[in-house]
Formats: structure tokens, C-alpha cells, sequence
DNA sequence: GTCTATTAGGAAAACGTTTTCCTGAAATTA
DNA sequence: TAATTTCAGGAAAACGTTTTCCTAATAGAC
């Protein structure tokens, strides 16, 4: 067992009860016997014993992040990583450690979560709302157990959250190819019509964008995939049949936009040359396809940090009340969304 | 303060010894005691106090893993989510949290590792090779510390090691291509002379499969982009312009796999029709290039069960002996590597 | 010089387990 | 029956902090 706190107070002469107040800075300690009892914990390399303050504490100084691990889901998300760097960066710096759980695991078994709440493994959680559970919240709940979700959730809960403006990111995406010549833009998503879903969001901030610029917004240029890419052809050949056929897209994610160019590739519709294609999340492979895709980017690394920093101020104010934070997204044009100048 | 092991004893008119002695279901203890003392545990709703066994351990039940969450290598090891799963559901069936530490943030300042294991934080470390610092191994070694590699390390160390096969997966790669019919085939890596490098490792399967297979081996056709992707266009206008030209190419990365697409398209060289193309790791967006991608996969999965059970096996048996542990990769075809039937 | 107020620091309890050693009762043996 | 062994369970210490309350010494006021 390491250099425990008797240590430096036998070595300081003094008690235990002051090597503590050292440790906290307590007022009721003159500054000599500070300094010097300081210096013998430098000496000795003393550090607290976490445990043993954690028992007295009843914390466990960890932040839970629930997380979907699942293998089907890993590249969903692709900036949980990001989050994860920001998160990680907060809660050191505040004295504590990340720790992954995963949502699977919970909603197949709920009890592990009460569990996890009972053992007090983890102080508070930041939950990620990909996959969660709404019924696990109700065990939360009842346990009044400090979370912030990451992502607004589409139902009613009493905890603060963070997500990213996705409606501001679906009109910047939108008067961006308006600004590059577009005169007929259609949007491709996935989920639609889902409340509160990310591509709803995006949805809106599309026909907000056209109706801002004076566009009617006509219903038939919203197409849904509804779950599966293999619908996305049809979709497509819907909108390039229709009467006037559309010259830019808006697709709500990656996996929409890269469906969409192979699809334009194989009827040798050009881009950018026939049609704008823009899609979001700055997917790592974006600048890889053919043509680069132009994307609207989310600093998801900011998440992180406003998720950590919500998490951690309720813990060290428990009464505060609840905050809702869109953060902003900024646009990355590449050739996908770029209008030749020359020609 | 939820129900302790002191409310189980006096509901159950024994003492907290005894209580103990059931939850660790010792021999000592009658059926008919533990029978009902077990009800009682479940009437109260009963959890034993992590934080306080953890004091009398002083162990944490935490496995940290150590990986960079630095924005940049996000996607460098787009498999570290599914190592994650693997690590996850290991340590949780054994009764550990998973603890993510950001590896830069220890190489920025290694008392903060000296911190992590002087307070115990986690019990064991899994350290994922990217990015880790050598310099901090001296500092768990001089601490006794236990941790893990994921990723074989390229310097003296007395820990244990899980990897994927990498060798093998070059091997591979690269029958494959000679089964497709391929009779010239160039490797493109990045590090090929970089010891126990991941690419080195590929390059030396290659090597070995063409001499399995009777084929010579010529430097001339290996090729290193040393770092940087924009060196991958003169790598590529020299293989082709070699005397005799290669037919199939076994790119060690995913981001130079794409690369060499962009390059192929640009000089209207079919894939698969003129060149094989094949790469590793099953990056996510390989199903969406134009060709599909074929990759050799790895069961990135296993890997993070693997090394957590190395961990998990190490605290329990401290004097375990070093064990090295190789993970056998997969095939899988996509059109860029599969010459069609007809024609 | 006495009384009070202030200051610096100490003593001890408390947190919830685990674990070692002990004890009394029952069972076995002689 | 007496001595011994076995068995089931209890008492208490220990783990390293934090925190509350207390005390002795000093300073200040009159």
C-alpha cells in the first residue's frame, strides 16, 4: 500500500486531521505548517488515495457515457469518437474518469442498469441517443439519477441535453446550392417525418432556407428512404422524372449521398456539372469520393465538452435547472457542391 | 445512503459476518442461513457498495484503455469502436467498467499516468498501440502496473500482446489476386520498412505468398508512400510504366486504396477490367466506391476480447506468464478485386 | 491581570465492506 | 460420561480518507 496520509502526518509532525485540511486548503492552517507539510507530500510523492475518498464521498468520480458498441451501429455515428475526445478532455480535467457502457447491454437487461445506479459505479451519465431506451430513463428517474443526453430526445424527459442544430445545418446546406445556381433542390433523408429525428430537423431547416429565399416548397421533392438504401433508385428516378427535374440535393447523411452519386454516376448524370449533391457530418471519406463531397460539419468535439460540462455541473449543483444547447454547424464546399467557374 | 450489509443483518438476526459470508457464498455458512438471508438481500433490494469493497480491495473494477481521441486519428483505426465492444463485454461479465484514456494526454504529461496507477483508478490498462508513447511503458514497469497491448509493439517490453495477423492477412490479399488471374501484382504501403509496422507485416505476407505461389519477388513493386497521399500519384505512374505492367495492386490502407482509385479513374484504367484492386480492414465506406471495395477483414471484435481477457487473466494471476496472441483475418470479395465471368 | 475572542491544530467517529480469529454448541470418539 | 473434534456463526479490526467537534494557546480588550 502506498504512501498513505498517516505517512506525511507522522513525517510533518503533525496530525492526520491537518495533512487533510492541507490537502483541502482549509483556511484554519497558517502557512508554514502549509508549506511544509506540502513539501513532504512532495517527498514522499503522496497522492490520495481515490478509493478511500471515494468511500467517504460515496462518489466514484467516473462519468458513465452510454453508448451504442453494437457493430451494426459503429459507423452510424461516426463522430462518437470526437465526443468522446471531448468528453474525456472535461472530465479529467474535473477530477474524472470516462467510462463506456454499452446500450445494448442495458435494454437487454435493464437491471444492469439499476444495478450500475445502485453500486454507484459511475456518478452521472451523458447518454447518447442512438439506440437508448426511453423506458430506461423512467429507471433514472425514479432513482433521481443525475444525465444529460446527447441529442434532443423525442420524448418527455426532465434532463438537460446538447445536440447539434441540424435544422440551421439543413438551411445552410440549402442556400449553399442555391448560391451556386441551383434553381430546383430536392432533399433526400431518412426518417423524415420521425419528431425530433436528425433528419427531420434537417428536413425543416430545408424548407425554411427555400421559403427564406422566396422558394415554394413542394412536397413531392422530399423523398424518404425509409430505413433501407436499396429504396434510394427509386427515389431518385421518381425526382429525375419529375417535371422539373431538380438540380441540386440535399442528402440528410452519407450513406444517402454516396448511393445517390453512384446511382447519377450510372446514368451518366455529371456532378457537379448536372446536378449539386451536399450532404452533412463531414464524413472522414467525404474528400475521398468522386467528385469530393461538400458537407456541412459539426464541431462534435464541442459536444463533448458541453455534454461533460452539463453532466458535471449538475453533480456539483444537483437543483440546477435544465439547459437545452444547439450547437452550430459551418459549411465545408467541395467539388461535389461547386460550380465550375470556368464553362 | 441506499440498504448496506448492516440492514440485511438485523432484518435477517444475524451478524454482518455472516451476511459477507453469503454473498461470497462461503462453505462455512448453513443452507438454511444462506437461503434466508439470500431472501432478504432481494426483499431490501440489496446491492453490496462497490465503492466500499473497493476500499478494502483497493481495487477499482476499472480496466482503462489507453487510445488516442485525438481528432486527427479518429478514423486512422476506424475499428477501435468494435475493439471497444469486445473490451466492453469481457470486462463487464467480469465486474469491470471500461475507462477510456486519451493517449496524447499522457504523452503530454506522464505524471498524469504516475497519477492514474499511484490513486488505482483502474486496475489494469489496455493500451492501444496508435500513438502510444514508449517512454510511458518504463513508467508502468517501474509502478509493476499491469497492461496489455493491443497491437504488437516495436520495442522491448514485458507485457503481453494481442494482434491481427497481418502477415497473413498480406498472404491474403495477395492469393486472392493471383487466384483473379493477376500475374504482375504491386504492394503500396505506407511504413513498409518500419519494423513490426502493420504494413511492414502485410508487405512480408505479400512477399511470402507470391514465393509460396513460385512467383519472384521485385522490389521494384513495392512501393511506400512514405507518409503523405500525395506522393501515391508517382508511386503509381511508375508501376505503370514499368516494363511489364501490373494487373493487380495491394494497396496496405484503406485511404491509399481510394487514392489509387481516384488515380486509376483519372487515367481511365478499369477497375477490375485492367487492374485488381484489393485492400484491408473493411473500412466502412468500402462496400461504396465505385468499384466496390474488396477487403481482407479482421475480426476486430475478437480483438478487444482478447486483449481484455489478457487484462482481466494478468490481475487475477499476477505471475501469468507473457502470452502473444495472433488474429486470423477474412475475405472479402467486392468487384474490385473479382475479374468478371463473362467476357 | 483577568476575561473573552480568536486562532491553529488535534482527537475521534464515520463510511460499508472483508477477513481473521474466536466462541459456543453440537457431534463424535474413547 | 468425559474429552475431543467439527461446525456455524459472531466480534472486531482494518482499509484511508473527511469532517465535526473540541482544546490549548495566543491575542486583544478592559
Amino acid at each position: 500500500m502506498g504512501v498513505t496520509i498517516k505517512d506525511v502526518a507522522r513525517k510533518a509532525g503533525v496530525s492526520i486531521s491537518t495533512v487533510s485540511k492541507v490537502i483541502h486548503d482549509a483556511p484554519t492552517i497558517s502557512d508554514a505548517t502549509k508549506k511544509r507539510v506540502l513539501e513532504i507530500m512532495k517527498e514522499l510523492n503522496y497522492h490520495p488515495n481515490i478509493i478511500a475518498r471515494s468511500f467517504v464521498s460515496q462518489s466514484s468520480y467516473h462519468i458513465g457515457l452510454i453508448m451504442s458498441l453494437k457493430k451494426e451501429d459503429a459507423f452510424l455515428n461516426p463522430y462518437i469518437y470526437e465526443i468522446m475526445g471531448g468528453i474525456e478532455e472535461v472530465a479529467r480535467k474535473n477530477g474524472y474518469l470516462l467510462s463506456i457502457i454499452n446500450t445494448s447491454t442495458l435494454s437487454e437487461n435493464p437491471a444492469e442498469l439499476e444495478k450500475l445506479i445502485a453500486q454507484k459505479r459511475v456518478d452521472g451519465l451523458i447518454i447518447h441517443l442512438g439506440g437508448f431506451d426511453e423506458k430506461l430513463t423512467a429507471v433514472l428517474n425514479r432513482a433521481d439519477f443525475p444525465y444529460v443526453f446527447i441529442g434532443r430526445p423525442n420524448f418527455a424527459t426532465g434532463a438537460s441535453w446538447v445536440d447539434i442544430n441540424n435544422a440551421k445545418a439543413g438551411e445552410i446546406a440549402t442556400h449553399h446550392l442555391v448560391d451556386q445556381g441551383c434553381r430546383c433542390i430536392a432533399f433526400i433523408g431518412d426518417g423524415v417525418a420521425i419528431r425530433h429525428s436528425i433528419c427531420a430537423a434537417r428536413a425543416e431547416g430545408y424548407k425554411n432556407a427555400l421559403q427564406a429565399m422566396g422558394y415554394a416548397v413542394d412536397e413531392r421533392y422530399i423523398k424518404d428512404m425509409k430505413g433501407t438504401c436499396e429504396n434510394i433508385p427509386a427515389l431518385l428516378e421518381e425526382l429525375l422524372g419529375m417535371d422539373e427535374r431538380p438540380d441540386g440535393l440535399v442528402c440528410s447523411d452519407n450513406f444517402i449521398a454516396f448511393e445517390t452519386l453512384k446511382y447519377l454516376q450510372r446514368k451518366n448524370i455529371e456532378v457537379p456539372g448536372e446536378m449539386l449533391l451536399i450532404t452533412f457530418d463531414n464524413y472522414p471519406f467525404a474528400p475521398y469520393t468522386m467528385p469530393p463531397m461538400s458537407t456541412v460539419d459539426i464541431d462534435v468535439f464541442e459536444l463533448g465538452v458541453q455534454s461533460a460540462r452539463a453532466i458535471i455541473n449538475k453533480l456539483s449543483n444537483p437543483g440546477m435547472t435544465i439547459q437545452y444547447s444547439l450547437l452550430s454547424p459551418s459549411l465545408i464546399i467541395r467539388e461535389s457542391s461547386a460550380r465550375k467557374i470556368t464553362g
